[in-house]
DNA sequence: CTGTTAGCGCATTCAC
DNA sequence: GTGAATGCGCTAACAG
């Protein structure tokens, strides 16, 4: 291994020198400057990590905690994440806890010193555990707020999403709607629902109706399939897209056309809405950004330069692809 | 922060005995590791990784660096080698290197001293980069040969997955196969197209023939929809799931019907295989349990407890699904 | 602008 | 079975 030893001696300096060359370049002349970083390439210097951390007790590396790396919406959001922080310089450990709020609490609690901050996305501890979470180290939460409002939390705005959909589909002629929910204990599904009574109230004649609760897979929208015909709604909003693509197969099998018996419509926009024929509609945000901007506030508050502003909730729009169109009758 | 010398403090022993129950429990007397274990936890005491890092030369930590976490097939990877790396108390990094070599090259050199190593799946680099990297650090490689055969390899029997394929639709009648293959430049493209041809020449009357490469994903399979039937095929193989999902949807807009019209199958059985209608019939390993493998190579290099037996490429299993069924005539 | 010095927290000798 | 002492490689005062 070679040290900042090596390089000051091939290059008759000390090792201050060495390593002000390489955090604070401006405060070395030019003439040392470039006979150190001479000797840093010849001799492949790269300077130990756990050594700098320990001295400056930072370690340059954030996390980022998911529960299912599989699922598109985290796989997304991870990909921005990581092109964000690498921009920054900082590494990114990215922790799957496979749904596990045990886990999830196991691998935050391992994470602290190894990182300088966290991301925690769509946690499944507590309210209690997350606030003591947020409470001892520096962390940002997505899709999930804490009572006390103090932790640093970004957001995506589901009613726009809901408005968007409820709009497309009024739009398009359809009354009656509904809506093939996801977990209860979801922060998602809450927001959701409420986003679409909402905006369906705005609407003349337009009526939400809320047919049940599945797991937030195809698996889920595989068993809500026939129930969610069961309401004369002529359009169906599923809780995300891998539920909407669940149904989609399964109203195949049963001979349920789409657009033409039923419009559907997803959320989140992942890639595999545009997987299925016909492919779908449906209302989502940019995934990536999200990740860059929880990043971005992350490392604003770790660098501490500016008091990090509470950003504003990331809109939702929405994306017509061939499952909607007006409605039969 | 909670030190070793807290914990000695507050139970009367000296740092060294500290450590010692934290790392080698037996060596201390059952009543002094009781004592020290308690202290441990009443303050909540966490070694400090960077300090054990810096001291014992060894990080904990071990990289995967995957060329698109987007895609299923790394996703997958990406959570059994999560698991499997937990499991055996290290950590992982996973790296995006958003299919640039360049990228790849840049993660690499930076990651070589934050972790005792790493994972290189789908390399991206050339040989000759590729050799230097794994000369100069420990990895094992992932779906990816280096001339020199030294360095641990991982791999898929992917002549395994060809067989099962054409097996299967030769049972079902079919003769004539169009192959829809990826990337010429994928180490993977040419196991896959070989293996075809071989497993084809295999049964009597049944041939084979490649019709154009695409680029891995939905739009390349959707591209090259009218191009597969061009042939008299009466099924196609697609180079993955991703290319399958879109012919199957280019198929669906040109009222070619599938299975009665034509069969399809495709390669990696990754999660989006379920999502289409008709579902996708396909060639794949479980991946977690490659993820798994490829870790535990990695670790019993690392520990260097037993000199790593090459392990035996993980074979492919067909899923038969409605994509595939007896040709019309 | 540059060098000397003193630890960061821990794991490991080596005595006892 | 335990304690005292050493230094891993680096950075941040502080002097010069």
């Amino acid at each position: 291994m070679v040290t900042v030893h090596d390089v000051a001696e091939l290059s008759g300096v000390s090792i201050a020198t060495v390593s002000r060359t390489l955090r604070a370049p401006h405060r070395v002349s030019d003439a040392t400057r470039t006979r150190v970083l001479k000797a840093v390439e010849q001799l492949g210097y790269r300077p130990n990590r756990a050594a700098s951390s320990l001295r400056r007790g930072r370690t340059g590396a954030i996390a980022l905690v998911v529960p299912d790396i599989e699922n598109p919406y985290f796989a997304s959001l991870t990909k921005g994440a990581q092109a964000s922080s690498r921009a920054r310089g900082y590494g990114l450990v990215v922790v799957d806890t496979t749904e596990s709020a045990e886990i999830e609490a196991e691998e935050i609690r391992a994470l602290g010193s190894q990182v300088d901050g966290m991301i925690i996305a769509s946690s499944r501890l507590s309210d209690d555990a997350l606030a003591e979470v947020a409470a001892s180290t520096t962390c940002v939460l997505i899709n999930r707020s804490l009572p006390d409002a103090a932790t640093p939390t970004v957001t995506i705005d589901e009613a726009s999403g809901a408005r968007a959909a409820i709009g497309h589909l009024a739009g398009l002629g359809h009354r009656r709607i509904a809506y093939v929910g996801g977990p209860e204990s979801s922060w998602s599904e809450g927001r959701r629902w409420s986003g679409l009574l909402t905006a369906a109230s705005e609407h003349d004649g337009v009526s939400a109706v809320h047919v049940g609760s599945v797991t937030p897979d195809a698996r889920g929208g595989h068993a809500a399939a026939a129930a969610a015909l069961e309401h004369d709604a002529t359009a169906v909003i599923a809780y995300n897209d891998l539920v909407a693509l669940g149904m989609l197969a399964r109203w195949a099998e049963l001979g349920v056309r789409v657009p033409d018996d039923v419009s559907l419509v997803g959320f989140d926009n992942t890639f595999v809405a545009e997987l299925s024929s016909p492919p779908l509609t449906s209302v989502g945000a940019d995934l990536r950004e999200f990740g860059e901007t929880a990043v971005s506030l992350l490392l604003d508050r770790i660098d501490g330069s500016t008091p990090p502003p509470s950003p504003v909730p990331t809109t939702m729009d929405i994306t017509v692809r061939g499952s909607t169109a007006a409605p039969a009758r």
